[in-house]
DNA sequence: TGAAGATACTTAACATGTTAAGTTAATGCG
DNA sequence: CGCATTAACTTAACATGTTAAGTATCTTCA
């Protein structure tokens, strides 16, 4: 069999390692998660979401989403209130001091990105993103057929 | 702020999640997660291991690691003997029985893998990969102020 | 040699990934 | 209207990620 070290998936797995290792440091002095992280940096780009969209834009499943949102709410740096239109529907915002957070996190983070650019170069990194879109893009059509084919 | 879900981090963690949504179906099947999958692929290229070059060649952290080994060595899918030399250090190997269930995944495994390379291309995938290694291999010299500087 | 330090794991504790099941509210339709 | 179905979450259960602490063994050097 191939050697799996240099399979595709562990070489998405060790990339994605690497520039996750450059943030997780900055990101634990704040008691954020990266997956928090994402939550809040979702939120600050909208004025609220519903839980479902946030699950998409921040990638993240149903279920740690829920438990991540109680516990940001319960820290105080999001708010929810149920739509009057569906109460099944909750929206989710960031609030201020979950703004004031973000605000002295951002900073740093952009840092990190920038080092990471300019050590990996900007144009092989948009080449790099570009790549993964369309590996992306490829392989979501095969799940298509899972769900409703209403492009038939 | 950069729009995040444009990220490389995001990039990264799509792309993978796009992978690997291919895998998991049939590794289920066989009652297998990707992590302990990752071990027994590690396993069946070498006669016995220890659990540090383990744990580095799935690329996994010891803590996972010893949770996993417990779990597949009550499954019977591998075995442990304490190194004579060192009995801290224990020699991990694949059993029979493991070697059996990676014969009856590993048709589909590669199976998936190949209708991946087919649709991204091999060529592209190549790239790809090479790309990733850069940029793994530039972001671990950052890392590297941690260690010990026995290059120094 | 024997006590301090290093090494190789393992355990613990908490957060998230993942699938299945549960809850509550909206919709469709007879 | 009323009941079945669907939709939007939430909870549950188990596996892994991640950091810190614990344990047993080995090394080293006074």
């Amino acid at each position: 069999m191939r050697d799996f070290s240099r399979s595709l998936p562990m070489s998405l797995l060790r990339a994605r390692e690497a520039v996750m290792r450059q943030f997780r440091p900055k990101l634990r002095e704040h008691g954020l998660t990266e997956q928090q992280w994402r939550i809040l940096r979702a939120l600050a780009a909208i004025e609220a979401a519903e839980v479902t969209e946030l699950a998409r834009t921040a990638f993240l499943l149903g279920p740690s989403l829920s438990r991540i949102l109680r516990d940001l709410e319960a820290r105080n740096l999001i708010e929810r209130k149920t739509a009057q239109a569906d109460q099944r529907r909750s929206m989710v915002s960031i609030s201020k001091e979950g703004v004031k957070l973000m605000a002295s996190v951002a900073p740093s983070s952009e840092a990190i990105y920038a080092e990471i650019t300019r050590r990996f170069g900007a144009r092989k990194l948009a080449e790099l993103q570009e790549m993964l879109g369309q590996l992306e893009l490829c392989l979501a059509s095969v799940d298509a057929s899972d769900e409703i084919a209403d492009d038939a």
